[in-house]
DNA sequence: CGGTAATATATGTTCTGTCCTATACTTGTT
DNA sequence: AACAAGTATAGGACAGAACATATATTACCG
């Protein structure tokens, strides 16, 4: 259902191809709040079509392949505007990287230590491309779609900051509970220099006064 | 993949039934960041036991109907831990809401303020059913494996405030973009009493400061 | 001339997950 | 006696998504 109401949006801003919303809409846009694979947008577009939501518009290209060009109906605008509307329940947390952690409890200290960092290392690295991302959109939006878009951009910020700040409360409460077990550490080795977490500061206010 | 290992982790915690995975695991315990219907639990441990991970022992009971036992083999182990050790990227953010609101500049303004608001009261109640989830749990975790149990709900929480805060926010930029847009106020209605917001550490410090 | 990349669409297959229905036995309620 | 609720397992049907592969055309590069 997603898939079809969010093509659906973006025929509303304009006429397109099936390879434009799977390369400019998916990819490049919606990518951080929605993906479609190629084959499911094609199968989603025929759907919508059958449907009479949108209407399609061979063009012969002399340059190129054919294209079909698609644009929306009135029944597709109605169907959209009422998507819109509703109101449902807030996609439930889904992570597996949470069953990994609830049944990581036999591993070595340093394991357990490591799946963690790791985590937060990727999740810093994403949280870098939405910056590079954000920094491309227009600092102040021009229009309310343009603001919205970027409402996004922020939604998808604010949960990776999220994730991060959370693996670093449970760093240190992981650490502190290992050192309690026990009280020995390993040749001064892991608490000596500990390359375990930077300043909260610079997590938050990405990159500027690290 | 991760349904699978998860009932392999619940089963390394001890032998268990379908019936207990579905009703007590997955619905109890590990729901804040899994789920999984009664027919996949099945299913699945259908799947676990023909690739000799899990193995069954039917049990016939007078008072209640047979049931089936199910215990990790030495397989099942070596897969889990495999398993846990493996490191993937965090999934990626995937959000209908996100969608309609990309598309929702068409919206009456009180209507996209309205949507807002839904999202973020559903989110505090999701927040309000944490809040007693984690006040069931033991303040002091007893074991290593309690305190990870104590993470992913610590990963929950996290996981909503970044959403209600986002839409505070978001709120906050969109009504100064509205008011900017169409500088007239509606007969004062809209500025004079705003239910819109509470103050940030409502949210953040779970009721308490109300 | 051959290979790769970009443009453009289409289909087959598989997996995960959801919904629905069915079956069977026991206990407690009306 | 009928019915609901709890315990316990199972399977059909289907939608959404992922993965793989196929095909056609043109342009560019070595």
């Amino acid at each position: 259902m997603s898939l079809e109401h969010a093509i659906l949006g973006f025929l509303r801003e304009g006429p397109m191809t099936g390879y434009d919303l799977k390369n400019v809409c998916f990819d490049e846009s919606a990518s951080h709040y929605w993906t479609a694979d190629q084959s499911q947008v094609y199968r989603t577009l025929d759907r919508l079509e059958s449907r009479k939501l949108i209407r399609a518009k061979r063009e012969r290209q002399t340059t190129r392949p054919d294209r079909k060009v698609y644009s929306m109906t009135d029944a597709g605008t109605v169907e959209l505007d009422a998507w819109i509307a509703r109101t449902d329940p807030p996609p439930p947390l889904r992570d597996p990287f949470l069953i990994r952690l609830r049944f990581a409890s036999d591993l070595p200290a340093d394991d357990l230590l490591g799946l963690l960092r790791d985590r937060r290392g990727a999740l810093q690295e994403r949280l870098e491309s939405l910056r590079v991302r954000s920094a491309e959109e227009p600092a102040e939006p021009p229009d309310r779609a343009a603001l919205l878009h970027r409402l996004t951009l922020d939604a998808a910020v604010a949960d990776v900051r999220a994730g991060i700040d959370w693996i670093d409360d449970s760093l240190e409460l992981l650490e502190a509970r290992i050192e309690q077990e026990d009280p020995t550490p390993p040749g001064g080795q892991s608490r000596l220099f500990s390359p375990t977490r930077g300043a909260r500061g610079t997590v938050t206010d990405e990159g500027s006064a690290t």
